[in-house]
DNA sequence: CCAAAAGTGTTTAGCCTACACCCATGC
DNA sequence: GCATGGGTGTAGGCTAAACACTTTTGG
């Protein structure tokens, strides 16, 4: 394997501004053609597939570097991000960088704190960074292999979106400002994956009382044109606190 | 402030054979005389209350590290321990040690793996260590203030002790082999922290298919002797592993 | 007119609760 | 006999699922 300059030099500054040993593992959400997606890196070096992910700074809050590294990447700032679990397992990460000295920064052991967030794709440009040769949204009808304990990382954030679904309303940080009901029901049903029944999606929208009609409809469609909504911000974060902690 | 050697000289340990600023704290759970309890240790020389915590060794696994130290303040090995969240904020150890060098291992930041833990009373026999004055179980009905972010970690624990109650079986591990049905009510009920239908109580915990009836019963009460249950290890892990992850 | 969208009604099944009744048994 | 434990029956209420019917409307 051939010795990359830039990552030994980029390493220096992290032992010099980040924690040691703690990193952040990011399963990244989004919705497009009605296929849900997650954000995958491909790394040049290991040519494997990872989830995003990054350190922290000396001075910042866990929830910070999660919220930063999710920028960095995408652009995105209108997000919802939640800590799902660690993953420490000894040998995480075992076999990267075999090639580098031991003081390598990406070879120490770490333990990762797994972030799932949702966001609107059509806010996102995704990049790469130095060492990764594609930074990519996937369906998750078609994921590769992912490197390290990312496959668990990844279905364990699956699992943990597909029960909120069903208690808390999901979709603010997914769809675009305004959406039609027809698509809302696409997004749950392309999360689940399985039909819902249109008039029962429909009452149990209206139940949550988190959805504002606007005056405008979406036109071009073949047939009628559907009624536009978006979100009413203070009853959906109210409905989103009131449940679990 | 006076300084103790002892403090200082184990600091040198850590550095050695620890991972820095991470740290697990756990909110160990017991139950005994129907009360609902849970361990704390009071430091001796912040004069404050804490939750039972402890680092990683260097070769050791986040799920281990959160065992071993548990194990070393209750001798418990018949333990239900369980990840729930990462305390990360910045400030969250503030104030603590600060008559001590910068370099001592307990001043840096750290953050914590929040475990909680389901322990059997009778099986524990709880040790102070050289930096706690008492260890000792108070009863939920009645605890005292606790310092840095341990309030925020307890109630946390607390919620999802109480939720899991609703779909997971909770006991194993909180109460001894054998045990009759309404001792177990009543731990459900100290729990959820109000009463319970008898005849629904049954019949639930009959269709969760986990309990084994024993030949004996509990004499020496001063009506009709109950009977003796155990329950059944496979069925009681195949019904933890089916529901959530 | 056709197909999609919007809104509402109804039936059914399942579940949990509350309550009540039975029998057994130790003192 | 009386208090506790063990076990079962049942009526009411709530919710979710399945299905159906109606009206509206863009092209």
């Amino acid at each position: 394997m051939k010795l990359d300059q830039g990552i030994i030099k980029k390493s220096k500054w992290m032992w010099e501004n980040c924690l040691p040993h703690i990193s952040v593992d990011s399963v990244v959400f989004g919705f497009h053609e009605n296929q849900l997606k997650v954000l995958l890196l491909k790394m040049n070096v290991a040519k494997k597939w990872l989830l995003p992910g990054g350190y922290i700074l000396k001075n910042e809050s866990l929830q910070d570097a999660a919220k930063r590294v999710l920028f960095e990447r995408t652009g995105a700032e209108r997000v919802y991000l939640q800590e799902f679990g660690v993953f420490g397992a000894i040998n995480r990460s075992e076999g990267f960088f075999d090639g580098y000295e031991d003081d390598l920064w990406y070879k120490q052991r770490f333990i990762s704190a797994g972030f799932y967030a949702l966001v609107d794709y059509t806010e996102v440009n995704v990049s790469a960074d130095e060492y990764s040769e594609t930074c990519e949204w996937r369906s998750i009808d078609d994921l590769p292999e992912l490197a390290m304990d990312h496959q668990l990382i990844y279905t364990n954030a699956l699992t943990l979106l597909r029960q909120q679904l069903s208690y808390k309303p999901i979709g603010l940080n997914l769809l675009p400002e305004k959406f039609t009901l027809p698509e809302l029901q696409k997004l749950y049903e392309t999360i689940l994956g399985k039909p819902l029944n249109r008039g029962n999606f429909y009452r149990r929208m209206m139940r949550f009382d988190i959805l504002i009609k606007q005056e405008d409809l979406r036109k071009g469609g073949a047939h009628k044109a559907p009624y536009l909504y978006s979100f009413d911000p203070l009853k959906y974060h109210e409905s989103l606190q009131g449940l679990d902690w």
